[in-house]
DNA sequence: TTTAAACCTTAAGTAAACCTTAAGATTATT
DNA sequence: AATAATCTTAAGGTTTACTTAAGGTTTAAA
């Protein structure tokens, strides 16, 4: 896990960096709201600190353009301001929660695992093996980071072999999982695996002859 | 939006179908815990509104039960009690809220409300994915910075959307979600994806072949 | 209350993507 | 080299989704 850390505080940016390294939480710290925007064009990371305050801009103002710009990391303010009115507006334009100054650190901790957990709990559907990811929420495939369109069927084939957890498969297994009891007397499995193949990479389904298949690691 | 009522007062279930109907939201009313457990097992709603006094069995077990059974909708409970204990027995066996009677149906509209809205991270009444933004106390949908003025349908499966976080909808989800039980027997929603696309841009819903629908991200 | 406008649901036609086949080619095994 | 298993290809035929328009209903205005 990564933290991006906007502040200007270096003391206070300290502290948070020091704890949150001791939650196993890795902190990159930024100063200025600049690095901030370009860093983020530039990494990953898993969610964001923001001070409002900052000296180089508006810090309101970069939340919603990121939020716009379909960022959506969960995103901690900080500010200096405490009263009710704040709050209300901070979580209006986008952010996840807020937090005033000053405040403990170990509450900050606290605030950043439980919504990362909550943005967690709703997209743990993710299967990863090798270079292959599959998103279950969206239906989507990406192989060696790049999307990959597959058909329906050639979809819920490589489901189950995600599914199965590196077992081999027969073809027979294949053909139930996918279809049911609505049998098919054709070599239809064996199409979509040529298929799937062509599209990512013949290694990617290992074939056991006189067996079945079996999902490979790839790189 | 789709709720489940399970009140045996008619009067009362009355009153609120038709408050939440006049906020846009589709009320599915049952009388008794067994026709609203059996709902559950076959239908999608966004939440619940439990009376816990009704004649054919133990509310407060019903719930715990669904708890337990992995169910983690927002539950809004009704009692006839009006205690602090209660209401704190309430929270403790997994209800998100609490109500006693008699309530303000503009009370518990509100509450569903604030409800839902946290359910899904969304502590604000905006929702910005791309160029699309939707104010939900307005109900206006900007796109591009554009105002566009879409139907009451249109905005119900656009809202939908909105609130799956990026999942892939079904057309049967969707037609469960803005339908209810109200069977529709046709293709009415490929037709009002079809007027959202039109009035904003074809790229905004992608079409998962086979599946369903996403939210895009657009620019 | 009447009238007009907007809207929703249908249904049917069209286009595109997809699935199953089957047959021939290739590869592994004995 | 012979045989069996698997791969590859391409062509119907089928399913799925898109688009359009018409009729009926609701909503709003006069």
């Amino acid at each position: 896990m990564r933290v991006l850390l906007v502040e200007d505080n270096k003391l206070l940016a300290q502290g948070v960096v020091m704890s949150l390294a001791k939650e196993g939480v890795q902190v990159d710290h930024l100063a200025s709201y600049k690095q901030a925007q370009a860093a983020l064009n530039n990494e990953d990371f898993s969610a964001i600190i923001l001070d409002l305050g900052l000296p180089d801009g508006n810090g309101e103002d970069l939340l919603k353009q990121w939020r716009r710009n379909g960022v959506s990391l969960p995103i901690i303010v900080l500010t200096a301001n405490t009263d009710f009115d704040t709050k209300l507006a901070c979580l209006d334009i986008g952010a996840d929660d807020y937090l005033s100054k000053p405040f403990d650190v170990r509450e900050l901790v606290a605030r950043l695992r439980a919504i990362i957990r909550r943005q967690h709990g709703l997209d743990n559907n993710l299967f990863s093996f090798g270079a292959l990811e599959i998103d279950f929420t969206r239906c989507e495939v990406h192989f060696r980071g790049e999307l990959v369109s597959l058909s329906r069927r050639e979809y819920q084939v490589l489901v189950e072999f995600a599914q199965s957890a590196g077992r081999v498969l027969t073809r027979n297994q294949l053909e139930q999982l996918t279809y049911g009891w609505d049998e098919v007397g054709s070599n239809s499995i064996e199409v979509h695996i040529h298929h799937l193949r062509k599209k990512m990479t013949t290694e990617l389904i290992k074939t056991v002859r006189g067996i079945g298949y079996i999902l490979a690691q790839t790189s």
